[in-house]
DNA sequence: CATGAATGAGTTTTCATTCAT
DNA sequence: AATGAATGAAAACTCATTCAT
């Protein structure tokens, strides 16, 4: 009977379009119902319509991103002869997967990350001292041949890749306190890049 | 030189110290500065004696707890006998340090934690997911010998723990787009990880 | 004449009585459209179909219950043998009629009683006050053999039922401010009150 | 040291005297915060340094008006020679407190009193319908004997007055469910009534 | 040093009502 | 007869910040 039930549905889905795209761009908190409203053509009031409230907006909005995301996960990780492809393709989708959930970080992060640009200047003096160090260590463990997998010219990016890990796993655990402990990730991971560096 | 450095600093230390608290608590948007001022027990307007804004107060408490970790990391590294433990020794100061770095994610990431929240259990899911496949690859490849480095019982650990890093590794990237790019950062990690279990 | 009326006056009657429902349990403010229009199943616009408008829906559901007291009490007060015995029947009746009248009381007065309750407590100490202070009037009046129609049991009775009367009287005078004056109404009020005492 | 303390409370207390005649010219739903603070000449935020919500407002607006009447009643009530003089000052006491009183009804019930007007035709109609009835009554019983109290010219008068009184006893009985039962207080009065006309 | 008073700009949310279909 | 969509107008409340004292 009804013909075309899109139309309903686009006045939802155009809102959460548009919705995503602020929420990207500003965040959740910066983003208000009139900015969305404005972007959208529409009255604030009519967003009450589909959504009950700003949160239901940006939940809606957060759902359809990650749902994505899964889905490419889980699509492209069919067939593969080796582990170690298997493996290796595991990175790799997951870093397709990743640019769509970039879209979902620069949302949920973005109020983050003006906290964050507030002491920048410390922040990446901190980063900096870290690279420098692993950096000299990563040298001289080739120098003395303790290291023999990798080449001097890698150093720079082995630490730098090596400190952001460490950094981003730190994040990560104050966000997501529970599954494993701190210091059985750190350890595994330490033995892992030993293993992989010597 | 500082006649009595005391007055002041102590006042502007016990803001800070009390600041800093509430910040950890309540992150930076759900603190007022009405809130710093009663947990002070001073007035409102007096804070903007000490600080010129509410930012101002974030940065100074930030900036304090920025340098401690810093100061750990530089403290905690000077002799060590090879590349290789002073490699292991890097990991452990700086989970030291990150202990202490982990107030300040408080503080910072409070607010993005809620934002998180939203969809928590869609989150979960995902990282379970991903766990799961990673850990079928793992044992896979202990099957078929080609990782030798690593034991069946391990496999769960160590999924997790790329899983993590990983995670982390894709927020760091986005609170911090300069530095390396993805792609060169994920590459390395993979080798890194791959020589690491083989 | 009508050919089907049922169709229209079911539809709005089927309103009628929910509404009247709603508006007993919430009052007029707080019953909005939509509770209406999802307690009856239909669309809000519905509504508008059968009422120009909210007032609309009110009044219509208030007439009705008014016009139900007023036919109790004329049905009901047709013969008598004294005058002292339709006096007291039309206490009675009146009673009867009442307690549907409640019903549009609870409508009406709905909103009025969350206001009151913001100083209930002192509203109840004033009424306890001058209900005491009655009492012992009374108790004096019976005492000095002033007051000989009633007992020393029922001056507590009588000290609230008096104290009750009054207070609502203000109230309906402060409702409808036309008829009579105040005073002349409270002379009259006290001479049959002294009478019937006496 | 500060030589006039008056300067804080004068500010609250503005702001309690104005809101006091709006609260009382349009009730509490309809005087907006912004429309007190207009009226003061103050900015919407300012009122609410000195009070933490439009409830907090209201309570001490009305807070304020009913201690005056608990006062004017308490203290006017001293001495007096019969119980009957007592009496009939009770009433005339209690009438003068009951203007001061009438401004709060009028705050409480003004939005009741837009209710009320809805049908006011009706109501009134009701209204004369039950005077009408109760003076025949009043009237026949005079021309029977029984009533020997009153005299015809006063019956319209006596007649409006205990339809007031009942009327507002059903109100305040709406209002304040718990005290004296319905029946017992109609019983009561009823007998009063009859007592005093006899 | 300290602060009470004052505020502007903004936010989410609610709701009766209209109208094209 | 019915309704989904749209909205304007308003309301309560928050908060960082300023300033005279």
């Amino acid at each position: 009977m009804k013909p075309n039930p899109e139309t309903t549905d686009s006045s939802r889905d155009e809102i959460l379009v548009i919705a995503s795209g602020l929420f990207q761009r500003f965040g959740l908190d910066k983003t208000t119902m009139r900015d969305i409203a404005e972007a959208v053509g529409k009255g604030k009031s009519t967003l009450y319509h589909y959504f009950t409230s700003k949160d239901e907006v940006f939940y809606a909005v957060a759902r359809r991103e990650l749902l994505d995301v899964i889905h490419l996960i889980e699509s492209g990780l069919k067939p593969a002869a080796s582990a170690k492809d298997k493996f290796r393709k595991f990175f790799t989708i997951r870093d397709q997967a990743m640019a769509a959930k970039a879209k979902l970080y620069h949302m949920i992060f973005s109020d983050t990350k003006k906290h964050l640009a507030l002491f920048s200047r410390i922040q990446r003096e901190s980063n900096s001292t870290e690279v420098a160090i692993l950096k000299s260590i990563l040298l001289e463990g080739i120098a003395t041949g303790e290291f023999t997998r990798i080449k001097k010219e890698h150093c720079d990016e082995i630490a730098i890749t090596i400190v952001t890990a460490l950094h981003g796993m730190y994040i990560e655990l104050a966000l997501d306190e529970k599954m494993l402990s701190a210091e059985t990730k750190l350890e595994t991971l330490t033995d892992i890049f030993v293993s992989g560096l010597m």
